[in-house]
DNA sequence: CCTTGATAGTCAACAAGTTGAATAGGTGTC
DNA sequence: GACACCTATTCAACTTGTTGACTATCAAGG
């Protein structure tokens, strides 16, 4: 059920249309939840039914209208019980380790591959991460940040996805070194 | 779809009932892996009717009967050609990150509160891999198992999970130590 | 003797996530 | 000027995952 809540998260930080949340949650952006444009058009269909946000149309010359939604008191109230409310723990689940786990009965070069793509993707989502935190302190240290920002929260996952993706890059160099010193 | 080739990679470490699967896939120590007791249930039964493992009843004296299962060709196969296949990159999806995300606007000793029991939790499932790697070693040096080993499959995921707890940790600890330097 | 907990499963209802296609105007490029 | 790509959204069908209750047997502890 955390969908909603992420939703609500990311209008913390602004209105936004569909389409941009949409780019906010893709997979190889997102650092605190994913989602697809489906997901995310029929969430916030629920969410104005329930009044937690409201759309207005905004019209655009050149493009296509979009409609941007904004929180609402009752909102804002649902995201904070929320939040008060213990968390699970977090499941496990990927393709990958799944294949790893099989690995001995599998195609081994199929798998080494898969692990540099991995690899590969996993740099690059540092990489952005990197930047979008240089950004968010613009030249500022990180403690003068954090005693001085209006929120934190949005620096908090990002070290958190920077940490994440970091010990992606050392478990595959790790496994495919594993895998050369098995062969 | 990756719980059915969870399910048969699971088998690859030989029979198994849905109970003693329940236990392996349980959030609480699945290191490749979760699912409920629920799901693997409804999923044996229909890989049985997929013809990719094959069941049979054990008497039990003491306790109630099991159907234990092992995997078909037709089972080995499927897998087979399942892990040559490209992966999807991993999803992040946790409650407590969302909540991070909005913690500005969130209860924050709460939040805290949160981020002790998942260092906790994180802490337990470390210990738990930590032995579980010593039972695999049986006292060998890394190097000597992964060229001797039978199957290094299950020793590679568990070397992952006990690389995501220890972030886990790292990253709870630092949240918390910036939350005090915020305060 | 009675409760708690482990073993071993089943059923039903619902919520969440995935896949694929369709629409429609505009921009950029070779 | 044809073709691919970006913005912006909607619809439908399907597969996965979650929640909670329910049945049964046996062992161990107080």
């Amino acid at each position: 059920m955390a969908l909603r809540q992420a939703v609500l998260a990311a209008l913390l930080e602004g209105e936004a249309s569909g389409y941009q949340l949409a780019k906010r949650f893709d997979v190889s952006v997102s650092n605190f939840w994913s989602a697809t444009p489906q997901q995310l058009y029929r969430e916030l269909d629920r969410l104005e039914q329930d009044g937690m946000i409201e759309g207005r149309v905004v019209e655009q010359q050149g493009r296509p209208n979009k409609r941007v939604f904004t929180l609402t008191t009752a909102g804002r109230d649902h995201l904070h019980a929320f939040t008060a409310q213990p968390s699970k723990p977090t499941a496990i689940r990927d393709d990958l380790l799944v294949k790893i786990q099989a690995f001995d009965s599998t195609d081994q070069d199929a798998i080494r591959k898969q692990l540099l793509i991995r690899l590969e993707q996993a740099r690059q989502k540092l990489t952005l991460y990197d930047k979008l935190r240089d950004d968010l302190l613009a030249g500022q240290a990180e403690d003068t940040y954090l005693r001085t920002a209006d929120r934190i929260g949005p620096y908090l996952t990002l070290i958190g996805g920077r940490m994440f993706e970091q010990q992606n890059i050392a478990w595959c160099t790790t496994v495919l070194e594993l895998l050369d010193q098995r062969a």
